[in-house]
DNA sequence: ATTAAAAATTTGCGCGCGTAAAAATAAATA
DNA sequence: TATTTATTTTTACGCGCGCAAATTTTTAAT
């Protein structure tokens, strides 16, 4: 912090006695210079505070320091979670994550994909709408671009995909729930947003039949992500009809799980595995508030750590590497049961 | 999308049959030329969907569409509600907003201000910690670039503050549950991180002693962002101590009574204004889930979308006029009170 | 048709840096 | 010390666009 004023790198290669392409080399990668010269930078960089013009950098760059990071929804707790994680992880490794929610709409995934093109991004980690995403669009986008997907899998599309195991995560549940009382029926949304869904209901299913029990599963009409809205109104409804065939309920998700609670608190119903309960409700996900609701939520947790730091290294990985790799990696991590009260 | 594939803006020039400074002119303001030049470029854009290169564009350019928008923690539901609508409305006015979150840490919003300088945004919307913030830094950068302030006060910085008034929505609160039962006991974190915090507490004494009523605080240790957790330990704690004086609870914020609630119920205890009741549990903000608790939460509703768009446009007035006005300017909008079962 | 105003073009410079190739220097090895 | 090898410097060019001043063309008004 000295007077007079660095405004470029010519003049920062003045003061610190290096030529400028030296300079430019250490900020590209510090490791690249020689240790004496790099001190000489570094002491350099403690009185003058100079940094380099991001625009100018990334102009002629063929590849930035930028990281994508796509999800739909940061108002949904999970994504906001997991998005800070490789958010944290991306700044550790150097790298400026950019980090861009699509509001709920695949249209405006679409439109970050096309913002995030212009940025020239290193990579791009993805967790896709699915289903509902432009198939299109995030698959030109996959071969302009390293990409990688995670949460939801979109078949072929990405260089890796990280997730969860939904069949060993719902596995782990409903063997839990036959096990300790009835076998559960399964709640969810009619027409869900997410692949993960799907596949929920299919190892539900698969679960059931295994444990020689029955499926029965209740769908809730409704479009959107108002998940709790549509858990306490349409779960409302099945519970007063006793619509359901046992006293369990499993619930796609943990947000479906706490919009039930609510509804069976409506209602009068005692949830929970005590004796004097009317009601179990479980959810998936270990969604930050599930500790808090009443009762608090038996459910299952993904592993967002795990998730965010492989998705972050399978792309730095392939950064690294310079080159896509011929085979497509897909990593799912086991989902671990929390036992609280309400299942 | 035709063949030949424009590299620059010089070719698109070219093919559109304009000089390449006027294609300028129409990118950084399609109104500023006139009609049939514009048509004739959106006509040649259809055709090659060419789009200038960002980095080159903001070397050289006094400002850029950037606007910086910087939230404490984008995992708080307060924060990504307000954060999406303060985004939305950039995007509606033709710039680039760019949502940092600093989760949690006065430190990484520091950073953040920092990486934002090197984007020379336009104008940057902040939502400080407060006290915890770092004045010099947060003052430094108001002499800077035009600089709005939202949800939290910082005196005399920013060339706007843009929030809830706290006085009267506590108020509100106050009023009603001294009318409807016992008067209220406050029930908030001993050390906030958040100036709200210090007004709403200001704002209970206030209004407790208009009403004739002798206040009763009672303050939760513990630090950080887990108010859930310290509102349902340490609430748990005075509940079963028998600690608050009345049978009536107003929690300083909505996460904080989303605890105490999960405490209630873990003791046992009713909640609501039922004659069978045993307490009256009420918060402030109308948090996303409050409408799903149990019982559904009675609160503070603060009315995020003109929060939002007020800031948004205070600053994008400051663009307009291109000069810092010599006032600063303070709105706060009113609460509303949301009546639900808690309380 | 003449004039004035508005818009478009031409010309030309410069931003701050990446990058490549060749030359010079330093460090490591024999 | 001589030789090899790794770094650094020098030199030079270009990226894609903003911007300003002067000139020309178009449009509107008289």
């Amino acid at each position: 912090m000295s007077q007079p004023k660095i405004r470029n790198m010519e003049e920062f290669a003045t003061v610190s006695g290096i030529s400028r392409p030296t300079v430019s080399k250490y900020f590209n990668d510090p490791d690249s210079v020689r240790a004496s010269t790099r001190a000489k930078i570094e002491a350099a960089l403690e009185k003058h505070d100079y940094q380099p013009n991001v625009f100018a950098m990334n102009q002629n760059r063929r590849t930035t320091k930028n990281i994508g990071v796509v999800v739909p929804n940061l108002a949904d707790p999970f994504f906001s979670e997991i998005g800070r994680r490789v958010e944290l992880a991306c700044i550790k490794a150097g790298y400026s994550p950019i980090l861009l929610s699509s509001h709920g709409s695949p249209a405006m995934e679409r439109d970050n994909l096309a913002s995030l093109r212009s940025l020239k991004p290193a990579g791009v980690l993805l967790a896709p709408f699915g289903r509902m995403s432009d198939k299109d669009a995030v698959r030109a986008f996959d071969e302009d671009f390293p990409l990688v997907l995670f949460d939801a899998n979109m078949s072929d599309i990405g260089q890796a995909f990280v997730g969860t195991d939904n069949f060993q995560s719902v596995d782990l549940m409903v063997e839990y729930l036959c096990r300790s009382g009835e076998p559960p029926c399964f709640f969810e949304m009619k027409s869900p947003t997410n692949p993960n869904a799907n596949k929920r209901r299919a190892a539900y299913i698969a679960s059931m039949e295994r444990h020689g029990q029955t499926p029965d599963i209740l769908q809730a009409e409704g479009a959107g992500w108002n998940f709790e809205e549509i858990g306490s109104t349409e779960g409302g409804r099945f519970l007063s009809a006793r619509a359901f065939s046992t006293n369990t309920i499993l619930c796609s998700n943990d947000r479906l799980a706490i919009g039930m609670l609510s509804a069976a608190y409506g209602l009068g119903l005692r949830v929970g595995h005590g004796e004097e309960c009317d009601i179990r409700i479980a959810g998936h996900d270990d969604h930050p508030f599930s500790r808090f609701t009443c009762p608090p939520l038996t459910t299952i947790a993904q592993d967002y750590e795990a998730i965010a730091n492989r998705a972050v290294s399978e792309l730095f990985e392939m950064l690294e590497n310079e080159k896509r790799l011929g085979s497509r990696s897909e990593t799912v991590f086991e989902g671990r049961l929390i036992m609280r009260e309400s299942a």
